[in-house]
DNA sequence: CTTGTAATGAAAATCGTTTTCAGTTATAAT
DNA sequence: ATTATAACTGAAAACGATTTTCATTACAAG
């Protein structure tokens, strides 16, 4: 279904454009998240990296996905188990459905949540500033597993 | 606002009536627990403990946390940045507001998210198990500050 | 091509969490 | 009350994930 629906090349422009060099891992790395439909963990990173890029570190790989989540192209997300597995970043008022076995993922546009967001913000006085909308569950794959 | 909604002798009890027994480590962490609006990482119930109990280890902070979440009595939340946050737990269709800075926590009976659920859960194929709708701010407090 | 600086990978340090273990204590049976 | 037993405790060690340090390498501007 979603092949390539962000081109390498463009990820790799808005590095450079902010200030970052192209090298080798970084383009293995780049690859590997904009072709994977599953929220990957570091080791994942790593392991899937070192098929392209066989000398590439572990430090490499948190510190491209350090600068690939400031730049807003990658997303971390939380699972109920563990945290820090990312992801590339949804657009709009896309939500996330993962699976807890394999960490694939949907996104689907449900509900636009500034409106509940708005009410509960008057109710308590906070200044809300982000908010999550998560489903889990396990993907037809998995079931038959 | 909310000082003891649930009383502790209620969570000795279920403590007790699940096998556990009553410790004088247990009675600590559970009453800052209950008394607690915020969501506590394991070092906070281990600092906060250490006040009633100063003998009380870490080791049976994580122990007790443990029990306590099976029994249900206590959940698990996770903020963008660390996991693992301990709180006491939300009883049925409850969504939670969390303070960035101080971790203090609102809830709010918002929308059902089972009609949602079950959209996506025919539109992908998915089994779907559990939600997080979960919303992030400052509170009043940490604002002013 | 040369040069300055960012980026790399290995090793060490650090942090949160889990396991191990010997000693202690709550609880049930006597 | 006393005892027996199994659960519980806290300290230390082990462990895994993440960060820091550092010497070397390689991108990219001139």
């Amino acid at each position: 279904m979603s092949t390539h629906p962000v081109p390498i090349q463009d990820w790799l422009d808005q590095l450079q454009a902010s200030g970052y060099r192209l090298t080798a891992p970084r383009r293995a790395i780049v690859e590997l998240l904009v072709e994977s439909n599953h929220a990957l963990s570091p080791i994942d990173v790593y392991d899937l990296g070192r098929r392209d890029h066989p000398g590439l570190g572990l430090v490499t790989v948190y510190r491209t996905l350090e600068r690939l989540e400031e730049l807003g192209l990658v997303q971390r997300v939380h699972l109920p188990d563990g945290c820090h597995r990312y992801l590339r970043a949804a657009q709009g008022h896309q939500h996330l459905l993962l699976c807890t076995r394999c960490g694939q993922v949907e996104v689907f546009s449900g509900d636009d949540l500034n409106p509940l967001s708005e009410r509960v913000e008057h109710a308590t006085g906070y200044t809300i500033q982000d908010h999550w909308l998560q489903l889990f569950g396990v993907c037809p794959r998995c079931a038959i597993a």
